[in-house]
DNA sequence: ACGTAAGCGAGACGGTACGTCTTGTCTTTTG
DNA sequence: CAAAAGACAAGACGTACCGTCTCGCTTACGT
C-alpha cells in the first residue's frame, strides 16, 4: 500500500515487457521443456533487454515460476458432487492431468531445480505450494467435519499422505500415475486416518 | 563370463583413475554439493584428464551417481526383532537419515537433476531405485506373508504409499520428517492396506 | 561519416581491452613466436575473457595479424639520398632486418598460417600486403620516371621480382638473406627491367 | 649392416603398414588439405594404430612430407629442344603446374607449417628442396656453359631470382602466376645475369 | 516547462564450464 | 618382438550462458 501511495518516480515499469517476458518463457517452456529457458532467449525472444528481466527477477528459475504461476489454473473446484473421498479423487486425478501436461513438465522441472537452489525453494512453496495446500486443506477438514476421516488428523499428515505418492512416482521413481493407483492411495488413507492408531 | 573370457584389447583402463575420479568427487559433494561437481574440477582434484572422465560417464550427474550408488550403503538390515510394521519404522527411518546426511544431499540433488535428463534418470532408476526396491520389497513379502499386510497388496503401491510421503516432504514441499511423522504414515498404511478394500 | 552517424548502441567495446589483448599478443609472440599466441594465454596473460577476443578475431592468427599490422613500422622512408637503384638497395635491406626481427617472425608464421586459411589469407592481403606494395610502387613510379627502370614495366612484375627471391629464401629454402645477395637481385632486376624485352 | 645380418627376430615389419599410411594420408591431403592430417585421422583410415605411424615418423608434418615426396614426380625431363633460356620457362611452368596441381597444395601447406615447425623445415629441405635444386642447378651449368648466362653467375642466386618471384606470388601475394609473368621474370633474370654488373 | 529519476533496448565485458579434438606416451594382447 | 588396440595426461579449441556494466533514449512525475 505505502508503495503504491508514494507515486513513484521516474518512468513507470513496462507491464507490457513483463507481459512479453513471461509469454517468450511460456513458449520457451513449451519447446525445450525449463532447459530451454535461458536469460538469453527468454530476452531475445521477447525483444526485450536482458537488465529487464533481471531487474525483476533474480534468475531463469524465479521466470520460470513467475511464469508457471501465472498461467497455471486453480486447482479445478468441480463442485461437491459425491463423498469428500470421491472429491479427493477427482482433485488428485486433476493435479496428476497437471503434472502430465506441458506446465507439468515446468513444475518438475522446477522442483528439479530448486533442489539446488535455496531461493527458488523459498519462491516455489510460497507462489505454488502454499496456495495448493491451502485450498486442499479446505476440503479436508469438510470430509473432518463430515466424519470420514478422524477427528484428529494432523492435515498435513494426511494431504501429504495422499499427495506424497503421485509426485513421489512423478518425481522419484518415474513410473506412471494411473487413476487405479490414485484410488487405492486416497482409499488406504482414508481407511489409515479413520480407524483410530 | 562372456566380458571376462573375452580378453579385451588394447591398455585396460585403469582402476586408479577410476578410483581417484570417484573419490574427488566424494570430496566435492562434500565441499559444495552436487554444483560443485563440474567435469573440470573433479578433473583437476582428481589429478586426471578430462577425456578419461568422459570415456566412460556421460556427464557431471552420471559420476556423481555412480559416486553416490558406489559409496552408499545398502539399507541397513538390522535383524528381524519386533513386528515388521517396527522393521518398516526403522528401514523408513534409517531412509530418512540417509537423506539428511551429505550423501542424501547428493541424492536429492540427483532426483532433481534427472527431472531434464532422461539419460540420467533411466542411470538413477537402474543404479539406485531398483536395488533399494527390490531390498524394501522382501520386507513387504515377509510382512504379507505373516499376514500384517493384505495378501492381495500391490507391493508397489504399499511402498510407494509409505516411501512417498517422505520423499514428497524431503524434495516437494521441503517439511522435515520427523519419527512422528513416520509413525503415523507407517500405521497409516499397515490400516489402509490391511482392511480389504 | 555513415558509420559515425549511426549512433553505436550498447555499450561501446572498450579500447582498454583491445589494447590489453594486442599487448598481450606481442608479448607472447616475443616469448614463443607465434606457437605461444594461444587464445587461452592471450586471454589470461591480457586480463580478458576469451569470449571477448573471439568477439573481433576469429582465430589466434587474426589476433596476431591485428598484433602485427598495429605495432609494424611502415617501410622506412629514408629520405631520396643516392639513386633510385639505391634506394631500392635500402629499402630491400630494411624489409630483410624487419623480417628477422620478432615482428617478422610473427610476419612469417602468419605467411605460413594463411596457406590454410583463406580468411586469413585475405586478412593479411589488406593489412599488410596492400600498404606496402602501395609504398613501393610509388618509389618504382619515381624510377621509371628517373629512367632508370624502363618505361613499360610492370609494376608488379619488377616488384616481384626484387621482392620474390628475398622472400623465397627466408620462407622456403630457409637460406640467410645476405647484404650482398640484396645488391645482386636488385642489380639483376635493374638490367633486365632496363633493356627492353 | 650389423641388424641385417644379425637375422632380426620377432615379427617383421611391416611394408603393407608403410603403404597404407602413405595412402591414407594422401587421400585425407586431397580431401582437406594438410590440416585434414592428422595422426589419428590417418591411423583410422590407414587401419593402422598410431603407434605404428610414430615409430616411422615423428609427426604429422614428417607422414605428410613422405606422402609428397614419394608421390612427387621429378621435374620433367623434357628434352634440349631449344635454347636454355626456353628450357627454364618449361620448367618454370612445370614447376607452377606443380603447385597448382593436388599434390601443389600438399606443397604450399608444408612450406606454410614449416614456418613454425623446424623439424618440418629440415625435412623439406632435405627430401624436396635440395633435390630439386640440384636438378635444376644442372641446367644452369650447363647455360652458363653455353654461355647464356654470365660465366661467375652464383647459381644459387639466379635460380632464386627466377624461382622466388612464383613462389612469392603463390605463397605470400596470392596472384595468379601466368605464363607471361614466368616468361618476363625469365627473360629479366638472362638480361639481368648476362650483362656484367 | 523543464529537470530529473527510473525504465528500457542494446550489447560489450569478465567469467565459468562445457564437450571435443589432437598430441604423444603407455600398457596390454595378438600374430 | 612388432603390430594393433586403445587408455591415458595434457591442454587448446570454440561455444553457450551467466550476471554485470555502460551507453543513449524514453517516459512520467515533480517542481
Amino acid at each position: 500500500m505505502a508503495a503504491a501511495g508514494a507515486a513513484r518516480r521516474g518512468r513507470p515499469r513496462s507491464p507490457e515487457a513483463r507481459g512479453k517476458i513471461l509469454s517468450a518463457t511460456a513458449e520457451l517452456l513449451a519447446e525445450g521443456g525449463f532447459h530451454a529457458v535461458t536469460m538469453e532467449a527468454v530476452a531475445a525472444r521477447a525483444g526485450v533487454a536482458k537488465t529487464t528481466i533481471y531487474r525483476w527477477w533474480p534468475n531463469r528459475a524465479a521466470v520460470a515460476l513467475a511464469c508457471v504461476s501465472a498461467r497455471m489454473a486453480p486447482i479445478a473446484e468441480d463442485g461437491p458432487a459425491g463423498s469428500h473421498r470421491e472429491r479427493f479423487r477427482r482433485q488428485l486425478k486433476a493435479t496428476n492431468r497437471l503434472l502430465n501436461s506441458l506446465e507439468g513438465q515446468a513444475i518438475t522441472a522446477l522442483i528439479g531445480a530448486k533442489q539446488t537452489d535455496p531461493m527458488l525453494a523459498e519462491a516455489y512453496s510460497e507462489q505454488i505450494a502454499r496456495p495448493r495446500r491451502a485450498q486442499t486443506r479446505l476440503l479436508l477438514m469438510q470430509a473432518i467435519r463430515a466424519g470420514e476421516v478422524a477427528a484428529g488428523t494432523d492435515p498435513d499428515e494426511f494431504l501429504d499422505a495422499i499427495y506424497g505418492p503421485i509426485y513421489y512416482r512423478k518425481i522419484v521413481s518415474g513410473e506412471t500415475v494411473t487413476d487405479a493407483f490414485i484410488d487405492r492411495i486416497v482409499d488406504a488413507a482414508f481407511a489409515g486416518f479413520s480407524a483410530a492408531p
